[in-house]
RNA sequence: CGGAACGUGGCGCAGUCCGGUAGCGUACCUGACUGGGGGUCAGGUGGUCGCGGGUUCAAAUCCCGCCGUUCCGACCA
C-alpha cells in the first residue's frame, strides 16, 4: 500500500485526552479515532491489526471444533427478561427507545435460544459455538482508550454439553485455545483462578496482562505461576510468636495517641506488638476486627467470612458501641463479636486500645483475656510476601483482563427451556460454558508491552504490514525507480509492504513516521547508497541495520525475518 | 453517582484574574529552495471562542443553567 494514497493520519503531538500508552500510540499511529466517550472508529491501519488478531482467534477456535456464528446485536428485550438479566445488568444494558429491543452486552441468551428445541438429544452434543462481534455496554466510566469502551469487539463462545464432566472437557479445550491465542500474539500474560492442574478448578479462569492501565489488582508469583485477585490472594507471613511469659493487663495513659505508628513511637515498641482494631457493621451488628500491627483489613475476605456485606462504622457509631473514638478501641471488655486475623492467633503481650479515649492496654493475652475470639485470614497480601504455593515472593500489581473462561452450568438452559433427552429418555438441562476474549484489549495490551520512546514495535504476527519501504527523495529518478521496483518485488514475494512514496515529505519525517508506525522491518532507499547499488534494511526492534545489494534483498529478509 | 480539571481554526496551547482589534506553534494551500532523523524562506486558507440565557454601550473574558471530555473514587455480568 502506498502512503501517498492511504488514510493514515499520524500525529506528532500527544492528544490531550489520551493518558495510557496504548491509547496514545493508537491515536498517534492513526489506528483509531474517538467518536464519543468509549466509542471508537477503527481506521484502516487499526482495522488491519484487528483483522489479524481476529484471524488468530478464529483459527484457534476452529482448532478445538468451534463453529463461527454471527448473531444480531439488536435483541428482543423479552429474551433478556426470561433470564432476569434486564434486572441483573441494570443501567449497563443499553435500551432502544422506540422498540422493545436491547443492545446485547453478551450473547448467552441468543445462543441458548438457538440451542433450545434444536439440540434435543445427547447425540447432538458436544457443541462449541462462537462469534466475533460488537458488544454494547453502558459503562459508567469508559477509560483508557479502547481498554474500557461502551462498544467493543468480543470473541464470545458458548459450549453445550450433556454433563458437568463433559463441560470440564470443553473448558479444558478453551483453556488450551486461549493459551495458544495469547502465545501466538506474543503477549506476556498469566492466568488467575485456582487451576492447579487438577480437573475442574474453580470453574472460572481469567487471562490477564500486567499493566498500569489495568483495573484489577492481583498478586502473582513469577516462579510458580500462582496468581489471584487481591480480594482473595493469600500470602505467607509470620504471625506473632507467643512469648513464654504473659504479662498482666495494664492500662496505660496515652494522650493524643491515635495510630499504630504513634503508639509504637510513644511506648517504644514494635508494631508487631500491637493489635489494630477496626469496627465494621454487618447486618446491623458491630464486629471488631483485630489486625496485627498496620496490616490492612481486606474487606472482601471479611465479607466472605461473615457471609454478609460490611461497612466501616461511622465515628458516632464507634463512640456508642465502644465508648471511645477510633484510635482507642480494643478487644478488652468489647461486648460484640470479635474476629482476629490469623497472624494474631493465640498471641500474648499485645497492646491495643482500652475503649477509653487516651488510654491503651498492654499485656493482652488473647486466649486468656478474650474468650470469645474467632480467627480468619483477613489481611491484604503485599508485594514481597511469600507465595502460598512455593518458596518465592509475591508481586502485587494492576492488570488488564484479556479473557475469561467460565463454567456456566444450567442457569440459562433452565430459564430459557433448553433441555435434551439422554440415553434413557430422561430430560435434563443442557450444561453450558461461556468464554470471552476482548479483541481490542489484545491490541491494547500488545502495545502496552511493545513500544519504545519512538513508537510501536510490531512483531510479524499481528503487524499491519511486514515492511515499511521508505523512498527518501522521491524527486530523484533513481530513488523512484529503485523503490518502485522493490515494492513490486517484495509484494510479489508475498510480503505486505507499506510504501512511503510521498514526494513532499523530508527524509527525517519519513523516518519518524516509520518508527512510530513500527513495522518490523524498514527498507530505506536513498540516493547515496543506491550509487553502490545498495539499500538499507533496518530491524525496528533491535535497531540493527544492514546494507544490502538490490538483488539480495528478498534473500536477506528471508534470513532475518 | 461523588470529587477535581478542562472546553479558543485539524492537533497542541496562550489570552479569562483586571470586559474593548481573537493570538502563538504545528498542520493545510501556492511558489522557490532543500533532501539520511518531523527542513528554510515568502505569500495564503481556515475560528458560531462547547451550547443557551443574563449583565453591559461593549463579553472568549463577569453571572446563571446545560452539554461534552479527561482524571480520582464508587461500579465492573
Amino acid at each position: 500500500m502506498k502512503i501517498s494514497k492511504s488514510f493514515i493520519p499520524t500525529l506528532k503531538e500527544v492528544p490531550a485526552d489520551a493518558v495510557v500508552q496504548s491509547h496514545i500510540l493508537m491515536l498517534r499511529a492513526g489506528m483509531i479515532r474517538m467518536v464519543s466517550a468509549g466509542i471508537y472508529s477503527l481506521l484502516p491501519l487499526g482495522y488491519r491489526v484487528v483483522r489479524k488478531i481476529s484471524e488468530i482467534v478464529r483459527e484457534e477456535m476452529n482448532n478445538i471444533g468451534g463453529q463461527e456464528f454471527h448473531l444480531p446485536a439488536l435483541n428482543p428485550k423479552e429474551i433478556w427478561e426470561q433470564t432476569d438479566r434486564v434486572n441483573a445488568f441494570g443501567d449497563i444494558l443499553f435500551h432502544v427507545k422506540n422498540r422493545e429491543y436491547v443492545l446485547a452486552p453478551t450473547h448467552e441468551e441468543i445462543m441458548t435460544y438457538h440451542a433450545r428445541n434444536v439440540v434435543k438429544s445427547y447425540k447432538d452434543m458436544p457443541q462449541i459455538w462462537y462469534q466475533i462481534q460488537t458488544k454494547f455496554r453502558n459503562e459508567p466510566r469508559p477509560r483508557s482508550g479502547v481498554i474500557r469502551g461502551r462498544q467493543f469487539l468480543m470473541k464470545d463462545a458458548y459450549t453445550f454439553d450433556v454433563s458437568y464432566e463433559a463441560l470440564d472437557k470443553a473448558y479444558m479445550l478453551h483453556d488450551k485455545a486461549y493459551r495458544a491465542i495469547f502465545d501466538r500474539c506474543k503477549l506476556k500474560y498469566f492466568v488467575v483462578g485456582a487451576f492447579s492442574g487438577a480437573m475442574g478448578g474453580t470453574g472460572s479462569e481469567e487471562f490477564m496482562v500486567k499493566s498500569d492501565a489495568g483495573e484489577d489488582t492481583v498478586a502473582h508469583c513469577d516462579s510458580c505461576g500462582y496468581a489471584a485477585n487481591l480480594e482473595v490472594a493469600t500470602s505467607i507471613v509470620n504471625g506473632k510468636a507467643r512469648d513464654k511469659k504473659s504479662d498482666a493487663l495494664k492500662e496505660i495513659h496515652t494522650p493524643d495517641v491515635k495510630s499504630i505508628d504513634e503508639l509504637c513511637e510513644f511506648l517504644k515498641i514494635d508494631e508487631t506488638q500491637c493489635a489494630k482494631s477496626r469496627i465494621y457493621i454487618s447486618d446491623g451488628q458491630p464486629v471488631l476486627v483485630l489486625m496485627l500491627g498496620n496490616d490492612d483489613v481486606n474487606e472482601s475476605k471479611l465479607e466472605k467470612e461473615l457471609a454478609a456485606a460490611v461497612r466501616p462504622g461511622h465515628p458516632e457509631e464507634l463512640a456508642e458501641i465502644t465508648g471511645a473514638d477510633a484510635g482507642s478501641i480494643g478487644p478488652i471488655k468489647f461486648k460484640h463479636r470479635i474476629i482476629a486475623d490469623n497472624r494474631l492467633k493465640d498471641a500474648n503481650n499485645l497492646y491495643s486500645g482500652a475503649n477509653k479515649n487516651d488510654y491503651h492496654i498492654g499485656g493482652i493475652d488473647l486466649p486468656r483475656d478474650v474468650k470469645k475470639i474467632e480467627y480468619a485470614d483477613l489481611r491484604t497480601a503485599q508485594s514481597g510476601e511469600g507465595c502460598p504455593n512455593c518458596d518465592s515472593k509475591l508481586e502485587v500489581f494492576s492488570a488488564i483482563e484479556l479473557g475469561h473462561i467460565f463454567k456456566l452450568g444450567t442457569k440459562y438452559a433452565e430459564s430459557l427451556g433448553a433441555f435434551y433427552l439422554d440415553e434413557k429418555g430422561e430430560e435434563h438441562p443442557i450444561v453450558m460454558g461461556s468464554y470471552g476474549i476482548g479483541i481490542e484489549r489484545i491490541l491494547a495490551c500488545f502495545l502496552e508491552q511493545n513500544h519504545d520512546e519512538f513508537g510501536i514495535i510490531w512483531n510479524k504476527v499481528i503487524a499491519p504490514f511486514d515492511i515499511q519501504l521508505l523512498g527518501l527523495n522521491m524527486k530523484k529518478k533513481e530513488v523512484v525507480e529503485a523503490s518502485e521496483k522493490l515494492y513490486k518485488e517484495l509484494t510479489t514475494a508475498g510480503y505486505e509492504v507499506l510504501f512511503d512514496d510521498r514526494v513532499d515529505a523530508q527524509a527525517g519525517f519519513k523516518f519518524k513516521d516509520a518508527d512510530l508506525l513500527g513495522m518490523p522491518l524498514q527498507i530505506i532507499v536513498g540516493d547515496k547508497k543506491l550509487k553502490d547499488n545498495k539499500v538499507e534494511l533496518k530491524n525496528r526492534k533491535t535497531g540493527e541495520r544492514y546494507d544490502v545489494k538490490l538483488g539480495d534483498i528478498v534473500n536477506k529478509i528471508e534470513e532475518i525475518y
